[in-house]
RNA sequence: GCUGGCGUAGCUCAGUUGGUAGAGCAAUUGAUUUGUAAUCAAUAGGUCGUGGGUUCAAGUCCCUCCGCCAGCUCCA
């Protein structure tokens, strides 16, 4: 028999002490004699194979890479195998169940189920019982078999079982004579294309984690099915540091704590996705600003101040009116007058109108527009989520025009600040780059030609490779004028938002009649970028709340300092102190006068994420010095005032992150 | 918009099979005058999200609407 390569997880093994495998020997006791303790699958360079293989069903032997849990390629398959597990259960409980799909996913896995012959409401009851039934199937053993079918036996079975989602799924995916795979194990099949675990006693330990309703193929004109989430690893411990991690991650919950440390707050009366943003968020949001608008005009960007709503006309000319209508927030004047006004969705139609007020040259651009803009977008009642998900939010909005030669460095410009303002933030290593481009399948959602598209989109990603970015792409996420750069950020429910856009735009110019002069006298349509430099400013307070768990950098901190009087006598030179400290730039302070105990005080200042206490007694008075705790380091003992001050300025002004 | 869960004092929660609301924290007042994560006591504060229905009687059962949460769809 050849020699073969072997590689566990990309790596190469050292194959000096290998033996020579059989042909019929199984990729899983091969894996198994390799010391890999949990192996899930084998990768060729042309393919993917089950455990369950034999050597000799392989064609390309000389490259066989083994990828076991520890490796994302792996977990996929461990995973994806669960969510058989899952459905093998669910079947055995409830036999009338329909089965949907059941993909592994970023952390773990879902399958959808349709229970409606069940003549059962499934709630988060069962998934005890669904568990219980699992770990009957992983101490069962099951060997999971691969099998293929023509089209019609395929059809017969699944008709049989009355699986109308997977007859629709074989309809979908299967030409007249194509084959089918099946994976088996005992009375489950399921029709997939792999591949699997060798069986179900390969899996550890799975907790289901949740049951929500998701539609048929992802399509909300179709029916809604059951989805269960699940989770799984090869250990029992590893599966419950996961959940701990989870209900951890779950404690910084913007939503959650943003609400309990009085950042914001929502009112029944006033409705869905308008939050009320309270002293200390709104404060937040007051120096963010002051600090994006003057960095913007530092970079040369022009400040504007425009309309939050106007006549539909202006819509129709960009086009939002036929693109975005549903999502606009219309005012009917009822006092005869027949126009239709809107509140606007988006800024771009009306700082367009400042470059329009003159005639512009080449010799004018670029020319950067800016401007603090509140956006009303009636989002669908299930869309709204704490501060992220609104109908009424604030954002840093830019548009910039340009020559086609200025494309490159003005993108990259609009790059480098959001960067900037990321790393301020202690950000720039929480977010992820994503191409968005538009979906060639799906035109009519769309402005513009084919071949613009495809133009800009070339012309951006040219931009993105210059600058060595790691990205992702996906389609059909462009915005309807032109393709977007999104730097998305994570929550701690691991869902994926938009914290910044920087998009491309090669139409609106056009529908504005938004020209420039060139050197040689022509007019010509510029390049518009719309972009933001730090994205809205409710979402971005939630972003910074989860990453600090609502202990606010220094100087963001709605509360810098709190003094902390040991006893009530020591109230007075508390204010004054106070009074001292603010003539020293330190503005934010607070005296906590409750008649408590010192004790008392510091657990109230800590529970607010308060960055500096200071601890005023008679020993303070006498010195002429300040006791100093900080909220993570403790007790930073006895201070002179000036050490402190130049101590706290000097954390605000760098504005250092800690 | 859809699926599911939820909605009791400012906050976190109790409230048995329907019999006209409880606790802790916070607040206020008093005592104490306190040295690095909760001093003690008293007082005040809800008509139980909204509107309707069933009942002799509803926080507790039914319906409507509003809002909150998770997920889907959509999206900055």
């Amino acid at each position: 028999m050849a020699k073969i390569n072997i590689k566990i997880n990309g790596k190469p093994l050292d194959l000096s002490n290998l033996p020579e495998f059989e042909e019929h020997t199984n990729l899983h006791d091969i894996a198994r004699h390799l010391g890999i303790t949990n192996p899930c699958v084998v990768k060729t360079t042309k393919n993917s194979y089950d455990l369950s293989h034999k050597l000799g069903d392989i064609d390309e032997k000389d490259d066989l890479n083994f990828f076991d849990f520890d490796s994302p390629e792996g977990k996929h398959v461990y995973w994806h195998t669960s969510a058989h597990v899952l459905a093998q259960a669910v079947k055995r409980l409830f036999p009338e169940v329909k089965l949907g799909i059941g993909p592994a996913i970023e952390s773990g896995f879902y399958y959808d189920f349709d229970f409606n012959d069940c003549n059962v409401q499934i709630s988060k009851e069962h998934l005890k019982e669904i568990e219980s039934e699992i770990s009957n199937i992983i101490s069962e053993n099951i060997e999971i078999k691969k099998e293929f079918f023509d089209k019609k036996r395929a059809l017969d079975i699944m008709s049989d079982r009355k699986e109308i989602y997977k007859i629709d799924l074989i309809n979908e995916k299967i030409g007249e004579n194509g084959q089918i795979s099946f994976y088996n194990q005992k009375e489950y099949n399921d029709v997939c294309l792999g591949p699997h675990l060798k069986s179900t006693g390969c899996i550890g330990n799975i907790a289901l984690t949740n049951l929500t309703g998701a539609y048929w193929k992802g399509d909300a004109k179709n029916k809604m099915l059951t989805r269960i989430y699940g989770i799984s690893f090869p250990n029992q411990t590893d599966l419950e540091n996961y959940l701990t991690k989870l209900e951890e991650a779950k404690k910084r919950d913007h939503n959650k704590i943003g609400r309990s440390l009085k950042y914001f707050t929502t009112v029944d009366s006033i409705g869905q996705g308008l939050p009320i943003l309270l002293p200390k968020g709104a404060k937040v949001v007051q120096l963010l600003q002051r600090f994006i608008e003057d960095l913007e005009e530092k970079n040369g960007y022009l400040l504007t101040k425009t309309p939050y709503f106007s006549k539909s006309e202006l819509y129709k000319i960009s086009g939002h009116w036929s693109h975005y209508q549903d999502s606009m927030f219309l005012l009917k004047t009822e006092d005869g007058d027949s126009e239709t006004y809107a509140l606007r969705p988006m800024t771009c139609p009306f700082q367009f109108q400042v470059y329009l007020n003159e005639d512009r040259s080449y010799r004018d651009l670029p020319m950067r527009f800016n401007e603090t803009s509140t956006l009303f977008r009636k989002e669908q009642s299930g869309e709204m989520h704490g501060l992220t998900r609104l109908r009424q939010f604030t954002i840093s909005e830019g548009h910039l025009a340009c020559t086609p030669e200025q494309l490159d460095e003005e993108f990259t410009g609009c790059l480098n600040l959001a960067n900037y303002c990321l790393e301020l933030l202690g950000l720039e290593r929480d977010v992820t780059f994503r191409f968005s481009k538009w979906d060639k399948n799906n035109k009519e959602k769309y402005i513009g030609s084919e071949k613009d598209w495809e133009d800009s989109q070339e012309i951006m990603r040219k931009i993105l490779d210059s600058q060595n970015l790691n990205y992702t792409e996906a389609d059909g996420e462009a915005a309807f004028y032109g393709p977007k750069l999104d730097i998305q950020f994570t929550n701690v429910y691991n869902k994926e938002d938009t914290l910044i856009t920087i998009q491309i735009d090669f139409q609106l110019a056009r529908r504005f009649e938004m020209k420039y002069t060139d050197a040689s006298g022509e007019k010509k349509y510029p390049f518009v970028i719309h972009r933001t430099s730090l994205g809205c400013y409710e979402r971005t307070l939630a972003l910074l709340i989860e990453k600090y768990a609502g202990a606010m950098p220094m100087w963001l901190a709605p509360e810098q300092v709190r003094i902390l009087p040991v006893n009530e006598n020591l109230i007075n030179y508390s204010q004054e102190l106070k009074t001292n400290l603010e003539n020293f730039g330190i503005k934010r302070i607070k005296v906590d006068t409750h008649n408590e105990k010192i004790g008392y005080k510091i657990r109230a200042a800590q529970e607010e994420k308060i960055p500096y206490m200071l601890v005023i007694g008679n020993k303070e008075v006498e010195t002429s010095k300040i006791s100093v705790r900080h909220r993570t380091n403790g007790d930073l003992g006895l201070m002179s005032l000036s050490d402190f001050v130049k101590l706290a300025v000097d954390e605000i002004e760098n504005k250092t992150i800690n």
